[in-house]
DNA sequence: ATCTATTTGTACGTATGTATT
DNA sequence: AAATACATACGTACAAATAGA
């Protein structure tokens, strides 16, 4: 275990800060006996005990680190709460609520997908897995027309977006993977896209396919540099279709 | 006051989710009255009689939110919950729990610093205002002699990733400025960091020397394109100096 | 400066739901 | 099926903080 450095948060006791108390208490328990995602945490009557605490305040503590994906609780015997290992979905969540009250361009999204996504491509050139490669491949026939109409155009979109994600889950770099995926989901959840993309046209499906095609192949046979080389150009072709648009992401919905 | 979803209705979901549903409902009620940060939600005996749930069940909800951020809460007349801006450091420390389980190498956070931090400078480029800038230059004085011992080369160390964060903050693109931020913030978390800058020479030092000035140079009266180029010969020089240290981060603290 | 009203914060006892054995 | 262990929810009482008279 790495030296744990000592938190003054507890001596600053500001006014009715019991709960954080507990809370602190059990997030430093945590680091101290070094526990792990599904191991035990003591249980309310316990820390009821142990801390001298009403149980309000208690369960208050512990919704508050359950809210923060920390932990889970279960209820029956054997139950209590248990060390949880947040997920990406709901780090993302969390995140995205961050970004409510700011506003994000597209413009400011893409800014960092046309750094970003061409090295998850040359991180994962020749190392998808090849049921992965299936998935995408059988994904792709949603793209083997020109959509008919906004709708379709909009779920063309989708599918395209949500094919960033499942590559970027798959990349070793945890917080490539992360970034990555959280501005996949951004742009996905936006509801102005259809907006977006609404000026179509039969060139710029067609511009999109190949890209999607010339990707596919470059991840599976490719080097890292002409998965690299690939992906910037998809990624500069898109960012260049909105570049001029400068919409302002609205606002989504907490979570 | 927002729709009231009637007691039977709730009675008859499943477990556990009374607090949940307490908090979906005052999340969805801020995003309904399209609520700002300041705005008052309503009191606890208000959401008592209109939700018809315990005082301990609305108040467990609102600790959930305050957890994330979303609200704050004061005391005495005139008090309440009110809709808070969630603090970038806040979302920082949120997003770092979710690495505490994970492991980072140092290698997985500059592939993305390497990416990301020359377009922080290119878009700062002669856009630094005036005192910031003075700030920056009166920090250098910090790196004007070779260090002394490991803790003062530390030291140097966490002033120059204090630097980038204080930069970062500047970026006009919130996503760009989060992400490279959270990047300084963990690095200069780490405990470990000393270790690994342990082999120190006083060639390395007047490199990062002569970057850290070309770089304030840059950023004061060059091109966006050359404070690109700039920090990227920075950061590839301060990645060559650890790309072959396979050092794990090791777990911090939560927080 | 003191009181008073308002509103959150804490405590505790009790009852109920739920899952394990 | 029943007993057990635990979280979940409710209701009331009281403490603490703060704004205003």
């Amino acid at each position: 275990m790495p030296p744990v450095t000592t938190r003054t948060a507890l001596a600053t006791r500001r006014n009715g800060a019991r709960t954080e108390q507990v809370a602190e208490h059990l997030k430093a328990y945590i680091v101290a006996q070094g526990l792990r995602p599904g191991d035990r945490l003591p249980s309310e009557a316990a820390l009821i005990a142990a801390l001298g605490m009403s149980k309000g305040t208690v369960r208050e503590a512990t919704r508050m680190l359950a809210a923060q994906g920390l932990i889970r609780t279960r209820t029956g015997p054997g139950g209590g709460a248990f060390v949880d290992d947040i997920t990406a979905d709901h780090a993302m969540a969390m995140l995205a609520n961050f970004f409510y009250f700011r506003d994000l361009s597209v413009a400011d999204l893409y800014q960092l997908r046309i750094q970003l996504e061409p090295e998850v491509a040359a991180m994962m050139a020749g190392r998808v897995p090849a049921e992965a490669m299936a998935r995408f491949r059988a994904e792709t026939t949603r793209f083997d027309h020109p959509p008919r109409d906004a709708e379709e155009e909009r779920a063309q979109h989708v599918a395209s977006l949500q094919f960033h994600r499942d590559l970027a889950a798959l990349c070793p770099n945890p917080l490539l993977a992360f970034v990555v995926g959280f501005i996949a989901k951004i742009l996905s959840d936006l509801t102005v896209i259809r907006r977006l993309y609404e000026p179509h046209s039969r060139a710029l499906w067609q511009q999109g396919h190949d890209h999607h095609a010339r990707l596919l192949d470059a991840l599976e046979h490719g080097t890292p540099e002409t998965a690299r080389a690939v992906m910037r150009q998809h990624m500069e072709a898109a960012f260049g279709l909105m570049a001029e648009q400068e919409i302002r992401v609205a606002r989504g919905v907490l979570e």
